[in-house]
DNA sequence: TATTAGCACTCAGAAAAGGCGAGTGCTAAG
DNA sequence: CTTAGCACTCGCCTTTTCTGAGTGCTAATA
């Protein structure tokens, strides 16, 4: 059933402002609008209509309306008016977006953090590969008797490193060796593909460093089951300013119980369609324990084969529009620092101003 | 002034009953206790005196009465039982302590996760260095055209990676001599010796990989200058679960809007005096906004120059003895897993039973 | 002198009562 | 189809009352 241009002025209005408000909506309040020009009693019936159809709810019988789930939903993929960024708030996002460290992790964490701080809400960041990870470099190095760091490289320009202390003593040659072996026989192997005859081979042929195997091994494995880097949530305590959760400290708590870092790295699996911005509202979400809490969500690029998320947690009742604008800009802006790879710091971003997403 | 014995087992009482009940207490409970024998009327007696030393506070004229501060330091330091840990708590601690991630930073993420689910309240983990760090050991890797990986492994066997992108084009030979250029210069170079001086004379031996060696320098210089890794602070929520905070949401948030991971790394610094437990009482602490929190940290050992610390954030009402029951544990099977290096997971604390603390 | 029983008094917090007013739905007129 | 008018509902805020745990003091007791 297609809704009339009024009843979705009239929506629109509410969602606006009791998203700004936090208090249900009447009749009075949407009539004195300025760009409304029919009487409250009018705005009431169309009220009850909206209703009927599921669109608003009514927290009592005297109380105006509030949006229902289904009612942000349609706000969200129709009603939602392009929030645009003034210049004071693309100023401190700017500002913001100076990045201190030059680690993958501690990035993602600082990204975590600078988007909770900048909505005023709980957030997080992560990054996720798109395909499988394969090997793509090995090397060994001689740190110290007894003391050989592992490099690897991982597609997606991913480099991890482990400091292995062994009691055997190898000589560089044996590294050589050993980092010559595992080159030739894993690079580009998904993890599946290395099986205990891969293992068998390598470590035959690894000579007098075979007692290094079975570490190097266990440390490349758990890096390419690895899909997704760690889920860097903060800011949990931000969702008590938000009115709903002021004297419901319980439920707030609950909230972050059930929707910990690895509830989190799964959501994206659990969403209705593909896109760069992502909505959950309430209901939708999983588990009943979310049932009035949103998430909005946004990839940006980080660079071959590897993809960044940002998310914002918050009440059903957000602004959504804002919410979308600020990560919008932030994963702009982001994908941009991080394709450059090197020194993100050294490029500030581009005072894009304002945000597009679908009218 | 001394306190009688008498005095000292009815502060005691006091502590323990207020601590399990976040009540304030009154004469006739500890009269109930079973090795008290005497009346009600002279625990009030008792009382009034406490309350007149400052060590007893009483909220209003007809309630019972609450450890001051006062009160809780002179529990911590010389009334606190040793608290022994059960078998089921010893057991879950062991459970929990099985380490997934291999890496440092990783790890330590997941001790402050598991110090919080274990104690149910916010805690954090940090390492920090005990002398200024110096670099051991630089490498450089060749990781595919124009992809450069520096290992750069610390005093204290933390090894750090950055990949290096690089437009101009180098050979295995440039990067080997470059990498002894800087093993040769830099090698246990405190992060103050690092002079333009020395910069200049790198880059004049760098000879073709001289592009290379500000952004190396760069990445050096702020895995020097760090003093602390990061501090992982989790489990603030958490802190809503105490009945003090059930329904003071905003001053739970206040709490960590003081008490972030910067303040939290500076906090050593405050301590009163050294030692491995080390508790921080209310107004003791730094900030007004803390002035119901107390924290209890704990040190443990984690190798060569390098320190781990991991903490608990609560209110002052917290159940000292055996929060530094559960710490010493976990620090000292922590402490057990990190100096072995190596493979954490591989190897199963001790059944240690129980916890010393001063009497 | 130290302890205890007894008692009047205090006062925060829970429960009950009252009043206010924003907001509704309906009806009837424009 | 729209709107003015009006009776009605009901959450919430304020005020009032009530209750009982706990105190401090006094006087009796060991």
């Amino acid at each position: 059933m297609e809704l009339t241009d009024r009843q979705k002025q009239i929506l629109r209005a509410i969602v606006d402002i009791y998203v700004s408000t936090a208090e249900p909506v009447g009749s009075k309040a949407i009539a004195a609008l300025p760009d409304v020009n029919f009487s409250s009693a009018t705005i009431r019936n169309e009220m009850a209509d909206l209703t009927q159809m599921g669109l608003l709810e009514q927290p009592h019988t005297s109380a105006g309306r509030v949006p229902s789930p289904a009612g942000y939903r349609l706000y969200i993929d129709e009603l939602m008016q392009d929030y645009r960024l003034s210049l004071d708030e693309t100023k401190s996002l700017n500002e913001a977006l100076e990045l201190k460290s030059q680690e993958f992790d501690q990035m993602m964490s600082q990204v975590g953090k600078l988007v909770s701080k900048m909505t005023d809400l709980p957030a997080y960041a992560m990054a996720t590969r798109q395909s499988g990870a394969v090997a793509k470099h090995f090397d060994l190095i001689m740190a110290g008797p007894g003391s050989i760091i592992l490099v690897l490289m991982l597609s997606g320009d991913v480099v991890k490193n482990k400091l292995i202390k062994l009691p055997v003593s190898v000589t560089e040659a044996d590294l050589k060796l050993l980092a010559a072996v595992l080159n030739a026989s894993l690079t580009d192997l998904p993890a599946q593909q290395i099986t205990g005859e891969v293992l068998e081979k390598i470590s035959r042929s690894a000579g007098a460093a075979s007692p290094l195997v079975p570490l190097v091994m266990d440390f490349t494995l758990e890096c390419l089951r690895q899909q997704h880097g760690d889920v860097h949530l903060t800011g949990q305590m931000r969702l008590l300013g938000q009115p709903e959760y002021r004297d419901a400290a319980e439920k707030a708590q609950e909230v972050f119980e059930t929707l910990d870092e690895e509830m989190i790295s799964k959501l994206p699996a659990v969403l209705p369609k593909d896109g760069p911005v992502q909505f959950l509202v309430g209901p939708e979400n999983v588990a009943r324990e979310l049932k009035d809490t949103s998430v909005v969500m946004m990839r940006f690029d980080i660079g071959e084969g590897m993809q960044g998320t940002i998310g914002v947690v918050g009440p059903t009742r957000m602004d959504y529009a804002k919410i979308t604008a600020k990560l919008g800009y932030f994963a702009e802006n982001l994908g941009r620092m991080f394709q450059k790879g090197g020194t993100p710091s050294a490029m500030p971003p581009a005072l894009t101003e304002g945000m597009k997403n679908e009218e």
